[in-house]
DNA sequence: GTCTTATTTAAGTATTTAATTAAATAATAT
DNA sequence: ATATTATTTAATTAAATACTTAAATAAGAC
């Protein structure tokens, strides 16, 4: 108790005190979350994992074409999803196709949800 | 059309047109969901935007004993979460409260219930 | 085996990010 | 006015990102 070392005279140390418990109960969430949303803040990814939600899986080469970048690029998109834990691969001959893990569905399909009712831009122009 | 240069004989030239397709009809709510997700993709922010859920207010004071990191760290953070919209303030005297813009709550929501829920730390152990 | 295709990896570089420290604002109190 | 407190800003530095290019694997076709 009373870690806080906030000068103010009004300060509001139950406040402070409620909220470094809290952080303390959900912190495993919230350094597994930040992982998670660290690979799903970047363009190239966000748009690698949206076309997964919708289609069963897609390879290195086809992602190269979609996404109009080098197959290099989009490679080592798809390795940090793979380590990550995201995306799965499964190998047919020479072409390697990447498909989301089933496990993720749940936590990214919100934001899928709202890029397809395009929710974001109506609270831009709000 | 046709904008595929996939080699493959074997390639879904459909598919890779339709995803095409699909990106192009989404392409500015990825473009802001991305600016969203990069700033709730940090330990510190995540944590800060996750209290604000929480707590009607806090100020860079609180918010530096709470998180033990200096003022103008968590002033810089708190900086980028205001220039994108997520974060507003109120001055009360030499004080300036941050609270979350309720514009974002429908969009970050989801991200809190899954911390609150430790869902994430449930798809972990599976 | 060699050749082609699909993918990954590694090295190098430019950009971005997030902290520290010190200085600058802004409001209040005396 | 000066002093104190709360906050922001600016300059610096260290680390992380994401691309490019070239080289390395791996599977199939011949």
């Amino acid at each position: 108790m009373s870690k806080q070392e906030c000068i103010r005279e009004v300060a509001d140390l139950n406040q402070i005190n409620r909220c470094i418990d809290s952080l303390e109960k959900v912190e495993g969430s919230i350094d597994r979350l930040t992982d998670i949303l660290k690979l799903a803040a970047n363009d190239v990814r966000l748009k690698i994992l949206y076309l997964l939600s919708r289609e069963e899986h897609l390879c290195p080469c086809d992602l190269s074409d979609i996404l109009d970048m080098s197959v290099p690029a989009v490679s080592q998109h798809l390795r940090k999803l793979k380590d990550g834990g995201l995306v799965k691969t499964e190998r047919d001959g020479q072409v390697i196709f990447y498909s989301l893990n089933p496990l993720f569905k749940d936590i990214l399909s919100p934001n899928f949800d709202q890029i397809n009712n395009n929710n974001i831009l109506e609270v831009l122009a709000a």
